[in-house]
DNA sequence: CAGAAAAAATGCGTGCACGCAATTTTGCGA
DNA sequence: TCGCAAAATTGCGTGCACGCATTTTTTCTG
Protein backbone atom coordinates (compact mmCIF):
# COMPACT_ATOMS: atom_id res chain seq x y z
CA UNK A 1 0.00 0.00 0.00
CA UNK A 2 2.04 2.67 -1.34
CA UNK A 3 5.28 1.77 0.40
CA UNK A 4 7.20 -0.98 -2.05
CA UNK A 5 9.77 0.66 -1.21
CA UNK A 6 9.46 1.81 2.25
CA UNK A 7 12.01 4.36 1.57
CA UNK A 8 16.28 3.18 3.02
CA UNK A 9 15.90 6.67 5.17
CA UNK A 10 12.88 5.50 6.66
CA UNK A 11 13.99 2.51 7.54
CA UNK A 12 16.72 4.13 9.30
CA UNK A 13 14.51 6.01 11.26
CA UNK A 14 12.12 3.16 12.46
CA UNK A 15 15.17 1.29 13.32
CA UNK A 16 16.72 4.07 15.11
CA UNK A 17 13.35 4.47 17.14
CA UNK A 18 13.38 0.75 17.71
CA UNK A 19 16.44 1.09 19.49
CA UNK A 20 15.54 3.46 21.58
CA UNK A 21 12.65 2.25 22.85
CA UNK A 22 13.94 -1.21 23.84
CA UNK A 23 17.31 0.25 24.93
CA UNK A 24 14.74 2.55 27.31
CA UNK A 25 12.76 -0.48 28.44
CA UNK A 26 15.61 -2.89 29.05
CA UNK A 27 17.96 -0.42 31.51
CA UNK A 28 14.28 0.43 33.10
CA UNK A 29 13.76 -3.08 33.98
CA UNK A 30 17.38 -3.73 35.34
CA UNK A 31 17.86 -0.41 37.33
CA UNK A 32 14.49 0.72 37.99
CA UNK A 33 12.77 3.36 35.88
CA UNK A 34 14.02 6.34 38.04
CA UNK A 35 17.63 5.23 37.84
CA UNK A 36 17.79 5.71 33.81
CA UNK A 37 19.12 8.72 32.65
CA UNK A 38 18.13 9.61 28.97
CA UNK A 39 22.18 9.90 28.10
CA UNK A 40 22.74 6.17 28.60
CA UNK A 41 19.43 5.22 26.52
CA UNK A 42 20.78 7.50 24.07
CA UNK A 43 24.55 5.26 23.90
CA UNK A 44 22.35 2.39 24.30
CA UNK A 45 21.12 3.07 20.90
CA UNK A 46 24.20 4.78 19.21
CA UNK A 47 22.68 8.33 19.05
CA UNK A 48 23.15 11.32 20.68
CA UNK A 49 20.64 12.69 23.89
CA UNK A 50 19.45 15.45 21.38
CA UNK A 51 18.26 13.14 18.79
CA UNK A 52 16.41 11.14 21.81
CA UNK A 53 14.47 13.72 22.37
CA UNK A 54 13.59 13.56 18.30
CA UNK A 55 11.89 10.81 18.69
CA UNK A 56 10.52 10.64 22.24
CA UNK A 57 8.67 14.03 24.86
CA UNK A 58 9.72 12.15 27.21
CA UNK A 59 11.73 9.34 29.21
CA UNK A 60 8.25 7.57 30.06
CA UNK A 61 7.04 7.75 26.53
CA UNK A 62 10.08 5.97 25.13
CA UNK A 63 9.75 3.27 27.78
CA UNK A 64 6.21 2.73 27.11
CA UNK A 65 6.71 2.67 23.61
CA UNK A 66 8.35 -0.39 23.63
CA UNK A 67 4.94 -2.45 24.41
CA UNK A 68 2.69 -0.08 22.45
CA UNK A 69 4.93 0.07 19.72
CA UNK A 70 2.99 -1.68 16.77
CA UNK A 71 -0.11 -1.55 18.33
CA UNK A 72 -1.55 0.81 16.02
CA UNK A 73 -0.73 -1.09 13.10
CA UNK A 74 -1.93 -4.34 14.20
CA UNK A 75 -5.45 -2.72 15.93
CA UNK A 76 -6.53 -2.10 11.86
CA UNK A 77 -5.32 -4.91 10.51
CA UNK A 78 -7.14 -6.87 13.34
CA UNK A 79 -10.22 -5.36 11.89
CA UNK A 80 -9.86 -5.74 8.95
CA UNK A 81 -8.94 -9.31 9.45
CA UNK A 82 -12.88 -9.62 11.09
CA UNK A 83 -15.37 -11.69 8.47
CA UNK A 84 -17.08 -8.72 6.39
CA UNK A 85 -20.44 -10.29 7.93
CA UNK A 86 -19.45 -9.43 11.06
CA UNK A 87 -21.45 -6.45 13.21
CA UNK A 88 -18.77 -3.63 12.85
CA UNK A 89 -18.93 -3.34 17.02
CA UNK A 90 -17.70 -7.01 17.31
CA UNK A 91 -15.49 -6.60 15.00
CA UNK A 92 -13.53 -3.74 16.66
CA UNK A 93 -14.14 -5.54 19.78
CA UNK A 94 -12.60 -8.62 19.43
CA UNK A 95 -9.59 -6.34 17.28
CA UNK A 96 -9.13 -5.00 20.60
CA UNK A 97 -9.26 -7.34 23.11
CA UNK A 98 -7.07 -9.81 20.56
CA UNK A 99 -4.17 -6.59 20.77
CA UNK A 100 -4.27 -6.38 24.74
CA UNK A 101 -4.35 -10.94 25.01
CA UNK A 102 -1.24 -10.95 23.47
CA UNK A 103 1.14 -11.19 26.46
CA UNK A 104 4.31 -11.12 24.86
CA UNK A 105 7.34 -12.25 26.17
CA UNK A 106 8.76 -9.75 29.06
CA UNK A 107 4.71 -8.32 29.17
CA UNK A 108 4.54 -9.64 32.77
CA UNK A 109 7.79 -8.23 33.66
CA UNK A 110 7.05 -4.62 31.91
CA UNK A 111 3.62 -4.16 33.42
CA UNK A 112 4.54 -4.55 36.75
CA UNK A 113 7.04 -1.99 36.63
CA UNK A 114 4.62 0.13 34.63
CA UNK A 115 1.92 -0.39 37.65
CA UNK A 116 5.00 0.99 40.14
CA UNK A 117 5.68 4.27 38.58
CA UNK A 118 2.53 6.56 37.87
CA UNK A 119 4.18 8.80 35.83
CA UNK A 120 4.81 5.27 33.69
CA UNK A 121 1.28 4.17 34.12
CA UNK A 122 0.12 7.71 32.97
CA UNK A 123 2.27 7.72 29.72
CA UNK A 124 0.94 3.81 29.51
CA UNK A 125 -2.43 5.09 29.63
CA UNK A 126 -1.70 8.23 27.29
CA UNK A 127 -0.28 5.56 24.75
CA UNK A 128 -4.13 4.04 24.14
CA UNK A 129 -4.66 7.06 21.85
CA UNK A 130 -2.67 5.95 19.12
CA UNK A 131 -4.91 3.42 18.41
CA UNK A 132 -7.38 6.36 17.55
CA UNK A 133 -6.09 7.22 13.97
CA UNK A 134 -6.22 3.94 12.75
CA UNK A 135 -9.15 3.03 14.00
CA UNK A 136 -10.57 5.98 12.80
CA UNK A 137 -9.37 4.95 9.19
CA UNK A 138 -10.89 1.48 9.32
CA UNK A 139 -14.40 2.39 10.80
CA UNK A 140 -14.75 5.12 7.97
CA UNK A 141 -13.93 2.65 5.21
CA UNK A 142 -16.67 -0.07 6.90
CA UNK A 143 -19.15 3.05 7.20
CA UNK A 144 -18.19 4.32 3.71
CA UNK A 145 -20.91 7.16 3.19
CA UNK A 146 -21.91 7.65 6.19
CA UNK A 147 -22.07 10.98 7.93
CA UNK A 148 -18.20 12.29 8.37
CA UNK A 149 -18.83 12.72 12.11
CA UNK A 150 -19.35 9.12 12.80
CA UNK A 151 -15.81 7.09 12.53
CA UNK A 152 -13.83 9.86 14.42
CA UNK A 153 -16.17 10.34 17.18
CA UNK A 154 -16.57 6.08 17.76
CA UNK A 155 -12.74 5.60 16.74
CA UNK A 156 -12.49 8.26 20.04
CA UNK A 157 -14.93 6.20 21.89
CA UNK A 158 -13.22 3.31 21.55
CA UNK A 159 -9.69 4.49 22.84
CA UNK A 160 -11.35 6.02 25.81
CA UNK A 161 -13.25 3.19 26.68
CA UNK A 162 -9.87 0.97 26.65
CA UNK A 163 -8.34 3.66 28.71
CA UNK A 164 -11.23 3.55 30.85
CA UNK A 165 -10.84 -1.00 30.97
CA UNK A 166 -6.78 -0.07 31.56
CA UNK A 167 -7.27 1.94 34.13
CA UNK A 168 -9.25 0.08 36.28
CA UNK A 169 -7.34 -3.45 35.72
CA UNK A 170 -3.87 -1.65 36.89
CA UNK A 171 -5.44 -0.02 40.10
CA UNK A 172 -5.86 -2.59 42.73
CA UNK A 173 -4.07 -0.31 44.97
CA UNK A 174 -3.95 3.52 45.75
CA UNK A 175 -7.94 4.77 45.53
CA UNK A 176 -8.92 8.25 44.81
CA UNK A 177 -10.60 10.57 46.96
CA UNK A 178 -13.64 10.58 45.26
CA UNK A 179 -16.57 13.62 46.22
CA UNK A 180 -19.73 11.70 44.63
CA UNK A 181 -20.11 8.19 45.35
CA UNK A 182 -21.04 6.08 42.83
CA UNK A 183 -23.71 3.56 44.37
CA UNK A 184 -23.88 1.54 47.21
CA UNK A 185 -23.00 -1.68 44.79
CA UNK A 186 -19.74 -2.72 43.92
CA UNK A 187 -17.32 -0.14 41.85
CA UNK A 188 -14.62 -2.16 40.20
CA UNK A 189 -13.61 -5.54 39.05
CA UNK A 190 -10.97 -6.34 41.42
CA UNK A 191 -8.68 -6.95 37.74
CA UNK A 192 -10.54 -10.45 36.71
CA UNK A 193 -9.41 -10.74 33.19
CA UNK A 194 -7.97 -8.45 31.20
CA UNK A 195 -10.33 -9.77 28.13
CA UNK A 196 -13.64 -10.04 29.73
CA UNK A 197 -12.78 -6.24 31.15
CA UNK A 198 -12.12 -4.90 27.88
CA UNK A 199 -15.51 -6.65 26.95
CA UNK A 200 -17.59 -5.21 29.20
CA UNK A 201 -16.26 -2.37 28.56
CA UNK A 202 -16.63 -1.77 25.44
CA UNK A 203 -20.41 -3.28 25.43
CA UNK A 204 -22.09 0.10 25.99
CA UNK A 205 -20.63 1.36 22.59
CA UNK A 206 -22.02 -1.35 20.24
CA UNK A 207 -25.45 0.02 20.08
CA UNK A 208 -23.79 3.31 19.01
CA UNK A 209 -21.94 1.13 16.27
CA UNK A 210 -24.94 -0.78 15.07
CA UNK A 211 -26.84 2.31 14.86
CA UNK A 212 -24.17 3.54 12.70
CA UNK A 213 -23.97 0.75 10.78
CA UNK A 214 -27.84 0.54 10.12
CA UNK A 215 -27.99 3.88 8.90
CA UNK A 216 -25.69 1.93 6.47
CA UNK A 217 -28.22 -0.39 5.03
CA UNK A 218 -31.57 0.58 5.97
CA UNK A 219 -32.91 -2.54 4.84
CA UNK A 220 -31.82 -6.03 6.36
CA UNK A 221 -32.22 -6.93 9.68
CA UNK A 222 -28.56 -7.26 11.30
CA UNK A 223 -29.98 -10.53 13.04
CA UNK A 224 -26.86 -12.45 12.23
CA UNK A 225 -25.08 -15.69 14.88
CA UNK A 226 -23.02 -13.62 16.70
CA UNK A 227 -20.86 -16.46 17.08
CA UNK A 228 -17.15 -15.40 18.14
CA UNK A 229 -15.25 -18.76 17.65
CA UNK A 230 -11.54 -17.29 18.10
CA UNK B 1 -23.77 18.94 51.05
CA UNK B 2 -20.32 17.94 53.49
CA UNK B 3 -19.54 21.56 52.75
CA UNK B 4 -21.75 23.93 54.37
CA UNK B 5 -18.13 25.42 55.70
CA UNK B 6 -16.40 24.72 52.68
CA UNK B 7 -13.11 25.15 54.62
CA UNK B 8 -11.31 28.41 55.31
CA UNK B 9 -8.23 26.54 54.41
CA UNK B 10 -9.53 25.66 50.71
CA UNK B 11 -10.89 28.52 49.80
CA UNK B 12 -7.49 30.21 50.21
CA UNK B 13 -6.22 27.38 47.74
CA UNK B 14 -9.02 28.05 45.30
CA UNK B 15 -8.07 32.04 45.86
CA UNK B 16 -4.77 31.17 44.59
CA UNK B 17 -5.16 28.96 41.94
CA UNK B 18 -7.56 31.20 40.76
CA UNK B 19 -5.11 34.30 41.17
CA UNK B 20 -2.61 32.17 39.54
CA UNK B 21 -4.79 31.22 36.50
CA UNK B 22 -5.82 35.05 35.62
CA UNK B 23 -2.22 36.08 36.28
CA UNK B 24 -1.04 33.71 33.74
CA UNK B 25 -3.70 34.92 31.06
CA UNK B 26 -3.41 38.41 31.45
CA UNK B 27 0.43 38.08 30.66
CA UNK B 28 0.04 35.76 27.68
CA UNK B 29 -2.33 38.14 26.19
CA UNK B 30 -0.36 41.00 27.15
CA UNK B 31 2.59 40.00 25.44
CA UNK B 32 2.55 36.69 24.12
CA UNK B 33 2.31 33.10 25.48
CA UNK B 34 6.20 32.87 24.49
CA UNK B 35 7.12 35.89 26.70
CA UNK B 36 5.80 35.03 30.13
CA UNK B 37 7.90 33.39 32.50
CA UNK B 38 6.30 31.38 35.38
CA UNK B 39 8.62 33.69 37.54
CA UNK B 40 6.42 36.87 36.92
CA UNK B 41 2.88 34.83 36.86
CA UNK B 42 3.61 33.52 40.15
CA UNK B 43 4.71 37.35 41.28
CA UNK B 44 1.82 38.64 40.19
CA UNK B 45 -0.16 36.03 41.63
CA UNK B 46 1.79 36.81 44.97
CA UNK B 47 2.60 32.98 45.63
CA UNK B 48 6.83 31.79 45.10
CA UNK B 49 7.30 30.18 41.69
CA UNK B 50 7.52 26.53 43.45
CA UNK B 51 4.11 27.22 45.02
CA UNK B 52 2.98 27.77 41.15
CA UNK B 53 4.47 24.46 40.12
CA UNK B 54 2.07 23.25 43.22
CA UNK B 55 -0.87 24.34 41.44
CA UNK B 56 -0.16 23.76 37.76
CA UNK B 57 2.49 21.31 36.33
CA UNK B 58 2.94 23.86 33.02
CA UNK B 59 2.57 27.15 32.17
CA UNK B 60 0.02 26.32 29.38
CA UNK B 61 -2.19 24.52 32.10
CA UNK B 62 -2.25 27.61 33.75
CA UNK B 63 -3.15 29.76 30.97
CA UNK B 64 -6.01 27.50 29.62
CA UNK B 65 -6.91 27.14 33.03
CA UNK B 66 -8.48 30.40 32.91
CA UNK B 67 -10.96 29.49 30.59
CA UNK B 68 -11.86 26.18 31.41
CA UNK B 69 -12.13 26.43 35.06
CA UNK B 70 -15.48 26.12 36.09
CA UNK B 71 -16.73 24.21 33.49
CA UNK B 72 -16.24 20.81 35.28
CA UNK B 73 -18.60 22.55 38.07
CA UNK B 74 -21.00 23.60 35.52
CA UNK B 75 -21.38 20.64 33.18
CA UNK B 76 -22.64 18.36 35.98
CA UNK B 77 -25.19 21.40 36.90
CA UNK B 78 -26.31 21.88 33.48
CA UNK B 79 -27.23 17.94 32.81
CA UNK B 80 -29.06 18.05 36.32
CA UNK B 81 -30.51 21.42 35.43
CA UNK B 82 -32.33 19.93 32.20
CA UNK B 83 -35.73 18.33 33.13
CA UNK B 84 -35.83 14.10 34.27
CA UNK B 85 -38.33 13.24 31.35
CA UNK B 86 -35.29 14.12 29.00
CA UNK B 87 -33.27 11.75 27.20
CA UNK B 88 -29.98 11.71 28.67
CA UNK B 89 -28.29 11.88 25.25
CA UNK B 90 -30.31 15.19 24.66
CA UNK B 91 -29.46 16.18 28.39
CA UNK B 92 -25.91 15.67 28.00
CA UNK B 93 -25.47 17.20 24.53
CA UNK B 94 -27.43 20.38 25.20
CA UNK B 95 -25.49 20.37 28.51
CA UNK B 96 -22.18 20.39 27.11
CA UNK B 97 -23.34 23.15 23.68
CA UNK B 98 -24.61 25.24 27.01
CA UNK B 99 -20.66 24.91 28.37
CA UNK B 100 -19.29 25.97 24.87
CA UNK B 101 -21.56 28.51 23.49
CA UNK B 102 -21.17 31.19 26.40
CA UNK B 103 -18.95 33.49 25.02
CA UNK B 104 -17.49 35.09 28.05
CA UNK B 105 -16.38 38.57 28.36
CA UNK B 106 -12.55 38.00 26.26
CA UNK B 107 -13.15 34.47 25.30
CA UNK B 108 -12.87 35.65 21.88
CA UNK B 109 -9.62 37.36 22.49
CA UNK B 110 -8.45 34.13 24.36
CA UNK B 111 -9.51 31.89 21.51
CA UNK B 112 -7.56 33.29 19.31
CA UNK B 113 -4.21 33.08 21.32
CA UNK B 114 -4.63 29.45 21.56
CA UNK B 115 -5.02 28.94 17.95
CA UNK B 116 -1.88 30.43 17.81
CA UNK B 117 0.38 28.58 19.34
CA UNK B 118 0.31 24.84 19.35
CA UNK B 119 1.49 23.95 22.60
CA UNK B 120 -1.69 25.73 24.34
CA UNK B 121 -4.08 24.04 21.71
CA UNK B 122 -3.00 20.85 23.33
CA UNK B 123 -3.86 21.79 26.71
CA UNK B 124 -6.98 23.53 25.64
CA UNK B 125 -7.89 19.90 24.32
CA UNK B 126 -6.39 18.18 26.83
CA UNK B 127 -8.64 20.41 29.29
CA UNK B 128 -11.37 18.67 27.72
CA UNK B 129 -10.92 15.62 30.19
CA UNK B 130 -11.90 17.89 32.70
CA UNK B 131 -15.60 17.14 32.38
CA UNK B 132 -15.15 13.26 32.31
CA UNK B 133 -15.55 12.99 36.15
CA UNK B 134 -18.38 15.18 36.51
CA UNK B 135 -20.35 13.55 33.48
CA UNK B 136 -19.47 9.97 35.15
CA UNK B 137 -20.84 11.31 38.46
CA UNK B 138 -24.21 12.43 36.77
CA UNK B 139 -24.64 10.65 34.03
CA UNK B 140 -24.50 7.24 36.70
CA UNK B 141 -26.82 8.48 38.67
CA UNK B 142 -29.13 9.12 36.03
CA UNK B 143 -28.50 5.04 35.05
CA UNK B 144 -28.58 4.49 38.88
CA UNK B 145 -28.91 0.23 38.79
CA UNK B 146 -27.16 -0.06 35.05
CA UNK B 147 -23.60 -2.02 34.20
CA UNK B 148 -21.31 0.21 36.48
CA UNK B 149 -19.01 0.01 33.42
CA UNK B 150 -21.56 2.28 31.47
CA UNK B 151 -21.20 5.60 32.82
CA UNK B 152 -17.41 5.82 33.07
CA UNK B 153 -17.58 4.32 28.84
CA UNK B 154 -20.83 7.00 28.00
CA UNK B 155 -18.39 9.84 30.13
CA UNK B 156 -15.42 9.41 28.38
CA UNK B 157 -17.13 8.66 25.17
CA UNK B 158 -18.49 12.38 25.23
CA UNK B 159 -15.24 13.73 26.40
CA UNK B 160 -13.59 12.62 23.25
CA UNK B 161 -16.44 13.52 20.92
CA UNK B 162 -16.35 17.06 22.68
CA UNK B 163 -11.86 17.39 22.39
CA UNK B 164 -12.57 15.91 18.25
CA UNK B 165 -15.15 18.55 17.88
CA UNK B 166 -13.12 21.20 19.33
CA UNK B 167 -10.25 19.92 17.09
CA UNK B 168 -11.96 20.38 13.61
CA UNK B 169 -12.90 23.70 14.87
CA UNK B 170 -9.70 25.22 15.33
CA UNK B 171 -7.87 23.60 12.80
CA UNK B 172 -7.49 25.69 9.74
CA UNK B 173 -5.22 28.15 11.43
CA UNK B 174 -1.80 26.32 10.54
CA UNK B 175 1.28 28.30 10.82
CA UNK B 176 1.40 31.77 12.99
CA UNK B 177 3.67 32.58 9.84
CA UNK B 178 1.96 33.78 7.21
CA UNK B 179 -0.86 36.44 7.18
CA UNK B 180 -1.83 37.50 3.96
CA UNK B 181 -5.68 37.74 4.20
CA UNK B 182 -6.65 36.48 7.40
CA UNK B 183 -7.01 40.19 8.57
CA UNK B 184 -6.68 41.35 11.97
CA UNK B 185 -10.83 40.84 12.31
CA UNK B 186 -10.55 37.14 10.64
CA UNK B 187 -11.66 35.09 13.33
CA UNK B 188 -11.10 31.84 13.63
CA UNK B 189 -14.24 30.23 12.49
CA UNK B 190 -14.39 27.61 9.95
CA UNK B 191 -16.45 25.06 10.31
CA UNK B 192 -19.51 26.52 10.77
CA UNK B 193 -21.06 27.64 14.44
CA UNK B 194 -19.65 25.26 17.54
CA UNK B 195 -22.62 24.06 18.56
CA UNK B 196 -24.03 22.71 15.92
CA UNK B 197 -20.76 20.94 15.12
CA UNK B 198 -20.54 19.78 19.15
CA UNK B 199 -24.20 18.23 18.40
CA UNK B 200 -22.84 16.66 15.15
CA UNK B 201 -20.38 14.88 16.64
CA UNK B 202 -22.16 14.14 19.87
CA UNK B 203 -25.24 12.65 17.41
CA UNK B 204 -23.52 9.29 16.83
CA UNK B 205 -23.63 8.48 20.83
CA UNK B 206 -26.99 9.18 21.48
CA UNK B 207 -27.93 5.22 20.66
CA UNK B 208 -25.85 4.10 23.43
CA UNK B 209 -27.46 6.49 25.49
CA UNK B 210 -30.57 5.47 24.57
CA UNK B 211 -29.47 1.72 24.90
CA UNK B 212 -28.39 2.60 28.51
CA UNK B 213 -31.78 3.93 29.62
CA UNK B 214 -33.75 1.43 28.15
CA UNK B 215 -31.98 -1.16 29.59
CA UNK B 216 -32.62 0.65 33.05
CA UNK B 217 -36.54 0.48 32.50
CA UNK B 218 -37.35 -2.59 31.22
CA UNK B 219 -40.76 -2.25 31.67
CA UNK B 220 -41.64 1.42 33.62
CA UNK B 221 -40.21 -0.24 36.95
CA UNK B 222 -38.83 3.07 38.25
CA UNK B 223 -42.14 4.89 39.39
CA UNK B 224 -42.08 8.32 37.79
CA UNK B 225 -43.62 10.24 40.02
CA UNK B 226 -46.50 12.76 39.23
CA UNK B 227 -46.17 14.24 35.96
CA UNK B 228 -43.75 16.36 36.07
CA UNK B 229 -44.50 18.24 32.58
CA UNK B 230 -42.23 21.66 33.22
C1' DC C 1 -5.27 29.02 75.11
C1' DA C 2 -1.26 26.36 74.45
C1' DG C 3 0.92 22.92 71.88
C1' DA C 4 0.95 19.36 68.64
C1' DA C 5 -0.30 17.56 64.15
C1' DA C 6 -1.49 18.28 59.41
C1' DA C 7 -1.13 20.88 55.36
C1' DA C 8 0.73 24.22 52.48
C1' DA C 9 4.46 27.36 50.95
C1' DT C 10 9.14 27.87 50.00
C1' DG C 11 14.20 27.19 48.61
C1' DC C 12 17.33 24.51 46.40
C1' DG C 13 19.27 21.24 43.27
C1' DT C 14 18.93 18.10 39.35
C1' DG C 15 17.73 16.33 35.02
C1' DC C 16 15.55 17.30 31.12
C1' DA C 17 12.48 19.02 27.11
C1' DC C 18 12.89 21.87 23.34
C1' DG C 19 14.16 26.00 20.24
C1' DC C 20 17.83 27.31 17.29
C1' DA C 21 21.52 27.01 14.14
C1' DA C 22 25.41 24.45 12.34
C1' DT C 23 26.71 19.92 10.46
C1' DT C 24 26.22 15.45 8.51
C1' DT C 25 23.55 12.11 5.97
C1' DT C 26 20.32 10.59 2.41
C1' DG C 27 17.83 10.68 -1.91
C1' DC C 28 17.45 12.18 -6.71
C1' DG C 29 18.18 13.83 -11.11
C1' DA C 30 21.42 15.35 -14.78
C1' DT D 1 29.16 9.55 -11.20
C1' DC D 2 28.62 14.09 -9.17
C1' DG D 3 26.69 17.47 -6.88
C1' DC D 4 22.51 19.63 -4.57
C1' DA D 5 18.52 20.05 -2.00
C1' DA D 6 15.84 17.95 1.61
C1' DA D 7 16.00 15.62 5.85
C1' DA D 8 18.03 14.00 9.88
C1' DT D 9 21.58 14.50 13.54
C1' DT D 10 24.03 17.02 16.77
C1' DG D 11 25.68 20.72 20.21
C1' DC D 12 24.44 24.38 22.90
C1' DG D 13 21.72 27.30 25.80
C1' DT D 14 17.52 28.39 28.29
C1' DG D 15 13.57 27.74 31.20
C1' DC D 16 11.33 24.83 33.70
C1' DA D 17 9.05 20.64 36.07
C1' DC D 18 9.53 18.19 40.09
C1' DG D 19 11.72 15.64 44.25
C1' DC D 20 13.26 16.65 48.76
C1' DA D 21 13.93 18.97 53.04
C1' DT D 22 12.77 23.13 55.68
C1' DT D 23 9.92 26.73 57.23
C1' DT D 24 5.47 28.88 57.77
C1' DT D 25 0.51 28.59 58.22
C1' DT D 26 -3.87 26.44 59.49
C1' DT D 27 -6.53 23.18 62.02
C1' DC D 28 -7.31 20.03 65.71
C1' DT D 29 -7.06 18.46 70.49
C1' DG D 30 -6.86 18.67 75.65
Amino acid sequence: MATPPPGLRERKKQATREALREAALRLAIERGPDRVRIEEIAEAAGVSPRTYNNYFASREQAIVAAITADRQTRIAEAVAARPAGTRLADAVTEAVVEQYTDTGEHAQETLLLITAKTALRDAFLDATADIEQPLTAIIAERLDGADPHTAPVLAASVAAAVRIALQGWLQPSGTTANVSEVGAAGLVVPSGSLPDLLRATLAPLSPAFDAAEGFQEPSAETVAPSDQSN
